[in-house]
DNA sequence: GTTAATTTTGTGGACGTACACGGAAATTTT
DNA sequence: AAAATTTCCGTGTACGTCCACAAAATTAAC
């Protein structure tokens, strides 16, 4: 248990007052060359830790925290994340903060822009920003980069910018393991289905592309690439999805395993449940209450997840962090476990969290 | 964001000063019956929250906290929850801790009689246990309650006991979610190997009869109670095993999958790789080196496994909060999510923690 | 009823950091 | 060289809690 360096003590070994280690320390500047070059040396050999505690004490300020996601449903991927985010809150709750939501449909690039043109309004200290589109986020984070502005992403990183951490996953790596999950749960020469959902304007999240990618990448590794098919259903239309996805099936009787590449399996976990389909795995991503219920139901069979909440938690606390002690660190890429959720398990994914 | 209350403000709303409503809110005693009421109306009215920054600062004591867990080796089962317990000093290294740890042979229970007697003479402030001999923890149990000393269970939980807190895994449910992954992954009329690894003396941990018994309990459930062999294999004598084992599936040629319920599973991954057998599936417990490595090479198909650090991480964390705000609140019991590992999530599974 | 013992209560200093303020030193201007 | 700026620096106070110590109130003893 190493004794704390203080900045008493610090100021004492370089020679000077305790203000101007303070004023080096949150580079505030207004310290001559000598007195710096005095406290950066001492600092290089003694390595100094701030004492988190002292520190969120007088700090008075009240920062301004933008949060920039999706649309947050309780219960679904982008509300757990809410959840951890207001589970920091809590925690931090020493910290004063005034966070602010600003959602924005991710389907729709003008609730976006518009929700991004909000935040720079706002003139936050701090951004978490859950990204979708991809020059419109690198447009605010330009614009934070020139302001200063720490920022954190969750879900996802985008390429191009500078934030001081991001909680991600690695998909195509989930797509590896959702080929895995199914292909070892079939006999040899079943066949796959790869379920996209349709959505307003067709398009596909690049978090799915790059767990398709991964999926397919996976049947190619093992000389299986042609027992993988490919089909789409509706997510606002069940009747419609049902006819579908049963012709499908009829179509293909070799089909033993399905991939949906987002959170909608339990609009196919309805289907075969109601079709009394026994022998076809469907695994989907994300633990929200639909999928939840089609896991106890035991229509699907796995739902592979990425800790959301924990990403929220951790995003805000970065970001504190950063406030706080704002050196110029680099950034810190996270990736999330993936984890494999199942009947027996699940119970337990419920509770637990934080860390 | 509520505003946050102070003990000030609790003063004067009781009529009280300040050092009185401390004694109070640490039961420190010496409080006289009015003042106690008064307070704790006020209390139950505010919902005071403590500011665990200030409270760390001022906090000059420093607590001596006694660890009792089966020897831990670096890259195992303990030894992982030894780095949660570390990560936690680390963490809350502004409270004066000085932990010392108390290692036992968990195979020798005399080794556990004078583990736990040499903490008794120690006189901690605090104990966590790592429980394997029922009544040598009750006993030490029992003196800890008598001298009103806290303590936390890790791993598993001792009945007749009053821990602060418990962190644990339902092994039952392991044990069938291991036999749904060996099912799921075989065909309809396979066979399945419990795999018992020979100690000294033959005695088997509570946890892994629980497993086994979950496990076959899985099978009967599925009315494949006769598809459920069982052998057993030695841990110190590598050749003689694989003879064993060899003998036995040749003699059980329906095998398909292996069950090991504990963490040795990588002798019998090296066991399969060196007579190079492909088609049997191979589960164990525990993210230790070797099974990481079994994973790696393939042999191993999935490891089970139950955040051995975050279990030590927060039964430190849980005890250190007890200290400080020692009220007698009711016995937390966490059960640990299971997380499923197989070769791709594995690389994520390292590097995140905490929480 | 007075004194002693005990219980109860309030006060004040300490923890380590942030930051405002005013004064000292260095620099520029006149 | 003195005055005016600007730069630099040290001091002091605040943050909320803990806890030691002393003062006050209550109870016990005589």
């Amino acid at each position: 248990m190493a004794k704390q360096v203080k900045i008493k003590d610090i100021a004492q070994m370089a020679g000077v007052s305790v203000g101007t280690v303070d004023r080096v320390l949150h580079n505030r500047g207004n310290v001559s060359e000598k007195s710096l070059k005095a406290i950066e040396q001492v600092l290089s050999e003694v390595g100094y830790k701030y004492n988190i505690h002292t520190s969120a004490i007088s700090l008075r300020k009240e920062y301004k925290i933008a949060i920039a996601i999706p649309t947050a449903i309780q219960g679904e991927y982008w509300g757990a994340i809410q959840d951890g985010i207001m589970h920091a809150i809590n925690e931090y709750s020493d910290v004063k903060l005034d966070c602010r939501f600003f959602f924005y449909n991710q389907f729709d690039i003008y609730s976006c822009r518009s929700s991004f043109a909000s935040i720079i309004d706002q003139r936050p200290e701090a951004v978490i920003i859950g990204p979708t589109f991809k020059s419109e986020t690198q447009r605010l984070c330009a614009e934070l980069d020139a302001n200063r502005i720490p920022y954190v992403f969750v879900d996802a990183v985008i390429e191009g910018t500078s934030p001081v951490a991001s909680y991600s996953t690695d998909q195509f790596t989930c797509g590896r393991l959702l080929g895995r999950l199914l292909r070892i749960s079939a006999p040899k020469d079943a066949e796959f289905a790869i379920m996209s959902s349709q959505r307003i304007g067709n398009e596909r999240s690049n978090n799915s592309l790059e767990r398709r990618k991964g999926f397919i990448g996976y049947f190619r590794d093992n000389g299986m690439e042609k027992n993988v098919k490919e089909t789409s259903f509706s997510v606002f239309d069940p009747a419609e999805s049902e006819k579908k996805v049963m012709r499908f099936l009829k179509e293909n009787p070799g089909i033993k395993g399905m991939a949906v590449m987002n959170s909608r399996g339990y609009i196919l976990a309805e289907i075969l449940k109601a079709n009394n389909v026994q022998d076809i795995s469907l695994v989907s991503f994300d633990l929200t209450l639909n999928n939840i219920k089609g896991i106890e139901d035991g229509n699907i069979s796995a739902i592979l997840c990425q800790r959301p909440e924990l990403q929220g938690f951790h995003a805000l606390k970065s970001l504190i962090k950063s406030l706080l002690y704002n050196q110029e660190a680099e950034t810190v890429h996270h990736i999330m476990p993936i984890d494999i959720i199942v009947k027996e398990n699940l119970p337990y994914y419920r509770e637990f969290f934080e860390m």
